[in-house]
DNA sequence: AATAGATATGAGCATTCATTCAAGTATTTC
DNA sequence: GAAATACTTGAATGAATGCTCATATCTATT
């Protein structure tokens, strides 16, 4: 497990059943983790917990640094599915539905394994492995949400600013309401206050330079 | 390095020169982290770098993650002086000038080194080390802050959610600004657009349930 | 049926790493 | 200035880990 050099790539799965192979070995760290904890994910429990050997393992990672940023793809592109569609089922909505619909899949999305987004984020280690490019993407929905319906904004405000505020609210928001809400906020209500929020910032009036 | 049973705690130290050789402990850990990465972050190197023999490391930490958690405890409780001091100093302020100084602290906290919280985030394992104590603390200002200033909003809110979404909104935002900020956008504007967004759903009517 | 390519196996190697401990050196206390 | 306490040292240990490779089995293709 070395930081320093890229590993040399591996042979990519093409049989189904070295597919299988491949989403048992992510799975298993997934179990792993819950069950045992971080430090317990070692390469070769990996490889007893997917049913696999240690050597198939290899065929398909070049280390283990790999299996976690392949963990972290695989988070990664299933919530970025959830906003594309969002996105593209709401073409035509107002942006008041368009927020809620991107703030419902947010959740949605946060809400089927709030436990293994949690200990993704604080256990694994994640350096640019796909976080960025999931921010690259968020933030592009949200521009073009944000962009084709300046009519309905009192305006003024930088496009990219508003992207960058509006972004990383939903992120944290969706996040914390999947994983640190309240017991006395309902999931419903935190949508709804998110969604809220959001619009609030949308339609307020920017603030003066001092 | 385990993760299951609490290691039996540790000599604290009393003298100066203990004192010093905890800090450099700690120091080291994050020049390696930047110049070598976590992976090099090994006991014996950390000792090294620090100056110091193995064995006084030992003497303080009862085993590697203790050090880790020793240094997010020391970054949490920093930015939580800040805030703290934010607080205080501005106990007579209106609404609007306590949000925009507490933004200001947050954020001045985290533009210190950017680069090491970044890594303490996505790099360094931190379950429940100290992040959960720095929330609820981090909770609390927002808490009394927005309290004891419910004349000055449109009421009818419930204060733990507002709570729950004006922490979430702040600290992310400021950790954003403060590391993943688009280049158009000052440090300056950054604030005042953060305080903008809060101020602005601290003032928006509530949504009604549907 | 035969061939080639893809996939699977797992014992074992080299290395690394966290941690201990017995012995020494400062500092404080009385 | 002696006794007690706090602190430091670093070679050594042993368990664990990441990863390779020679061999075997499956699947697809012709």
């Amino acid at each position: 497990m070395t930081t320093t050099a890229t590993s040399r790539s591996r042979r990519r799965p093409v049989q189904t059943r070295a597919r299988q192979t491949v989403e048992a070995i992510l799975d298993a760290v997934i179990r792993i983790l819950k069950r045992e904890g971080f430090d317990a994910v070692t390469t070769n429990r990996i490889a007893e917990v997917a049913g696999v050997s240690i050597g198939s393992l290899y065929q398909y990672f070049p280390d283990k640094r790999a299996i976690f940023a392949a963990l972290h793809r695989r988070h990664v592109e299933e919530v970025d599915r959830a906003i594309q569609t969002a996105l593209i089922e709401n073409a035509a909505s107002s942006l008041d539905h368009l927020i809620r619909a991107l703030v419902d899949a947010m959740i949605h999305a946060h809400t089927r394994d709030p436990e293994l987004h949690e200990l993704l984020m604080t256990e694994v280690p994640h350096r640019a492995d796909g976080t960025v490019d999931f921010a690259m993407r968020l933030r592009g929905a949200f521009r073009l949400a944000i962009a084709t319906r300046a009519g309905e904004l009192s305006n003024g405000r930088d496009l990219d600013t508003t992207v960058f505020v509006v972004t990383h609210m939903v992120d944290a928001l969706c996040h914390g309401a999947a994983t640190r809400r309240p017991s006395h906020l309902s999931l419903a209500d935190a949508k709804r206050e998110i969604s809220a929020a959001v619009l609030a910032y949308l339609r307020a009036v920017p603030a003066q330079a001092a």
